[in-house]
DNA sequence: TTATAAATGATATGTTGTATCATTAGTATG
DNA sequence: CATACTAATGATACAACATATCATTTATAA
């Protein structure tokens, strides 16, 4: 078993603690984001699954996967790119902190980084401050990745 | 003179002394972002322009026009929202610093803060060692204004 | 096995953004 | 002033991202 293999097992045994199904096509989409090891967005993915699996996949159906991938914390959202990744840890046991992206603006490689505790703290302070409410903490920050800078 | 022409009078000033124009189309545009108080998509923009001038602009007109601001620094592009916001400091004569915004998720009123030079290093420090170079440090942060929360 | 809920398909359309080429308005120079 | 040049805007088409809505298929449970 390759470590994509591995990593969508993973996933699976979550959905299924959960109460939730990892379907074929969920599977395929999953796939996608994490053998490219790389933000995608929802056209490219459906173009992967035409290409890999000779899927036709409706734009709609790939965004409501994607939701559900988003619901089960396998794939973020991207609102810097309008893109989607998956979630580095869904190997991970213990539940993760809030993520932090670093994206490349030139390829969409991403690094996912976890902000401590204390810095969403300070965040969420600052933020209180100025009379908001912190949604969500989630940043994403643009970047050039080693190869493209 | 009201409060809106106080700061587009700035907004000229600026310009002429760095050899720009602020046409009457860049003007309009300006002006819907300073008067409407929160953040606007270009197409927003479009329907402001049309419904308080009468001016039929064609969305690449508007884009451009939003592309030339943004090099003048009198307005920010949100990444977060897909909207476009006045710089709060246009009439401030300090050069500003790194803006850090607080967007509400549901109305799009902005608030700009700024960035310790501090907290930017520790940024392009962390981004660093994890082997990105720091494009933007502009952070956008998911929020809920005041009244909306 | 049949009722029910969950997932997906199909179609249309809305929103954001850009490419390209044509035209108009400002500016500078003889 | 006339002419040439550059900056700004218009017009058209289209690409990319996203959602609304209703129909159909697939799983699950009674």
């Amino acid at each position: 078993m390759n470590n994509v293999e591995s990593i969508i097992h993973h996933a699976e045994r979550h959905c299924r603690d959960h109460g939730a199904r990892l379907t074929v096509k969920r599977k395929q989409i999953l796939t996608g984001l994490i053998e490219s090891n790389k933000a995608l967005s929802a056209y490219e993915l459906m173009d992967f699954c035409k290409q890999r699996y000779g899927t036709n996949m409706p734009a709609m159906s790939v965004y409501r996967i994607l939701e559900f991938l988003e619901g089960q914390h396998l794939v973020h959202k991207l609102d810097l790119a309008n893109k989607y990744v998956a979630c580095i840890h869904i190997s991970c046991d213990h539940s993760h902190a809030v993520p932090q992206f670093l994206i490349c603006k030139n390829c969409s490689k991403v690094k996912e980084i976890s902000i401590t505790q204390s810095t969403i703290s300070e965040l969420s302070a600052t933020v209180k401050n100025a009379g908001f409410d912190l949604y969500s903490p989630q940043v994403e920050l643009n970047c050039l990745c080693e190869s493209c800078a």
